[in-house]
DNA sequence: GAAGATCGTTTGAACGTTCATATCCGACGC
DNA sequence: GCGTCGGATATGAACGTTCAAACGATCTTC
């Protein structure tokens, strides 16, 4: 075994005030607080530190500033059978709306045999990282309430509860399905159905919600019906028990792509096609939909905004002590495209 | 604006030194070097730590021993067009191993107007990472040279220069087409063709040859059709004109799933049975494909292993100093189902 | 023209840890 | 009984930065 190599000792805000001629805070200062110079001292003090590419050591000026710059992303455990379509875009934009706040992302998940909450402990204790930007929010999450508990910041992606902070960003999913539902009945269709999976996770529920809403409001008969896992089997068996019962619907509202993948599935099977025979729509606009013969009527999250929000409430938080009063909901975004049939379908 | 919350501060060492009744130095040994503590001080001392919830401060800790205990991954930018089936599965392996280790992961990506390489000297430069992490690399990546150049360690999924260390895990793409072509001769076809798409990436040229190497070994009359780009229609276009033209294939093996969806789409227009009139191998397992009706063959990439790997050698350069003298190769994973044809099918 | 205010810059200290070295203490050899 | 060794613990210094306060110079004010 090697011995390791010799530290390696990169540019100090010393050497940048040798050779610029000023004292050290100087050079911290143009960096940091750049008003204070004058015009020309912070013209030839910014030439030094770029010719000598210095910049402050991040351990340095972490442990003198109690600011890590690090924001921290538990990772949502990946079930295969069901991929997280957050996991790639959302992942993306959170990266990209911390980087331009200068901020970046450290990517958790607790080791074997610890729980959640000791996850976040031993970031906390460490000092490690600013805050937490949580996703895929359940109700009464565990992690919300430790995190309250610790006073410690936190954004998250899904709604938080009433004695906790109101740090959360979340989609009107309920109001999107009662506009999808709309357009279903603007259509002529009066039999519809909901196809959920596995509930009890918030934003299917909040989905289903809206689907109940929808066909009151518009008068029509709808059914809900659940499969009871996410993978392709179940899906494909509770979507056939729900097209080849009696008073087959003539509109299906799915509760993600993920499902409405079952209903294409099924629907070539039974020989019913979609658009004409059948209407579908669903929620995610996962990119594999883009396969999708016709192309599937869904609603895009927005992801990219939910990310600015989300780091923007959460820096609030961090750097000025600023708790939001109220969470911030934002519109889903309706993709309209040929599953859902003409305007005058029937 | 609410003025920033006072400096919380932690439990630091000389508390728990001060509870235990001993000082600073053993309190750190007992985390670091426990051998060199007399048992009984251990337990004592172990127990204070536990009582009082300690964990050094990350930034002191950092600062002082030089050692970061952060990998940067350099995020691939995922073209919503061609989702990268490694942003889901390889992160979570990557956080796994690097978790196991001791090691968080820092995800990271250029700011607007900023290039790779310059992203990676800010890191490099601030001091904030121990080493990288890289993934989808090209043929003279720059970023492999830049970081060469500069001496730093990382890791590389995909193959680096011969001049560049040899830090790097690959799948032995060509050989595990080489076997598919092998199974696909099995079943009695003799016109087989490969389908690509926008070539220049190595692991698809990799494919590409074992696929030429295959036909070769096998007698077999091969063709490559490359589709343009990665979205739906082009590959829809390319894999028509593939199933359309004068003797068509009675096998296909793609590149990628991703191409495989193209096939089942063209497949089901044209009439023809997947597994009986055309078998379809692919190549990356994505999850999706567990909605293809009948199954797809398909070779899996062992992201546990790669992962594993990865970080293992990675973590020799930062903590031994040693670098690898040779890259590691690790097998595909055959996965065989319907859409091969049964063993006897011509 | 002296006292104060303002601006730009410098200085000493501190953040919390680990490194390098020193010290203590009992065991051992002769 | 004295020196030596070695294991266990303690002490001072250092990592590189920013904070808090001080400083000197210039500008106001009455």
């Amino acid at each position: 075994m090697a011995a390791r190599r010799p530290r390696e000792r990169g540019v100090t805000v010393e050497d940048v005030a040798r050779v610029a001629g000023v004292s050290r805070q100087t050079i911290s200062n143009a960096l940091n607080a750049p008003h204070r110079l004058k015009p020309e001292t912070l013209e030839r003090v910014s030439a030094v530190i770029e010719e000598l590419g210095y910049r402050p050591d991040q351990s340095a000026r972490s442990l003198r500033s109690g600011t890590r710059r690090i924001i921290a992303y538990p990772a949502p455990v990946d079930d295969p059978a069901n991929p997280n379509p957050l996991m790639g875009g959302f992942l993306e934009a959170v990266v990209a709306a911390s980087g331009e706040a200068g901020y970046r992302v450290l990517l958790v998940r607790p080791r074997p045999g610890q729980s959640q909450e000791q996850a976040l402990d031993e970031l906390i204790a460490a000092r490690t990282v600013d805050g937490f930007l949580l996703s895929d929010v359940l109700r009464d999450d565990p992690r919300l309430a430790h995190l309250t508990g610790a006073g410690f910041p936190f954004a998250a992606f899904g709604r938080t509860g009433p004695d906790q902070p109101q740090s959360w960003v979340d989609v009107d999913s309920a109001q999107a399905v009662i506009d999808m539902v709309g357009l279903v009945a603007a259509r002529g269709h009066r039999r519809v159905a909901f196809l959920a999976s596995s509930s009890g996770l918030p934003w299917m529920d909040d989905r289903r919600d809206g689907f109940l809403a929808g066909v009151r409001r518009h008068g029509l008969a709808g059914q809900v019906y659940s499969a009871p896992g996410d993978d392709p089997g179940e899906i494909v068996k509770a979507t056939r028990a729900l097209l080849t019962g009696r008073d087959r619907p003539t509109a299906i509202v799915a509760g993600g792509d993920w499902l409405a993948l079952g209903v294409y599935t099924v629907a070539r099977a039974e020989g019913l096609e979609i658009g004409t025979d059948l209407a579908v729509a669903a929620f995610d606009d996962l990119p594999v939909t883009a396969w999708l013969q016709p192309a599937l009527t869904t609603v895009r999250l927005p992801l990219d905004r939910i990310a600015k929000a989300l780091i923007s409430r959460l820096l609030q938080i961090v750097e000025d002590g600023v708790t939001p009063r109220a969470g911030l909901v934002l519109p889903g975004e309706p993709v309209i495209r040929p599953s859902l049939g003409p305007p005058d379908a029937l």
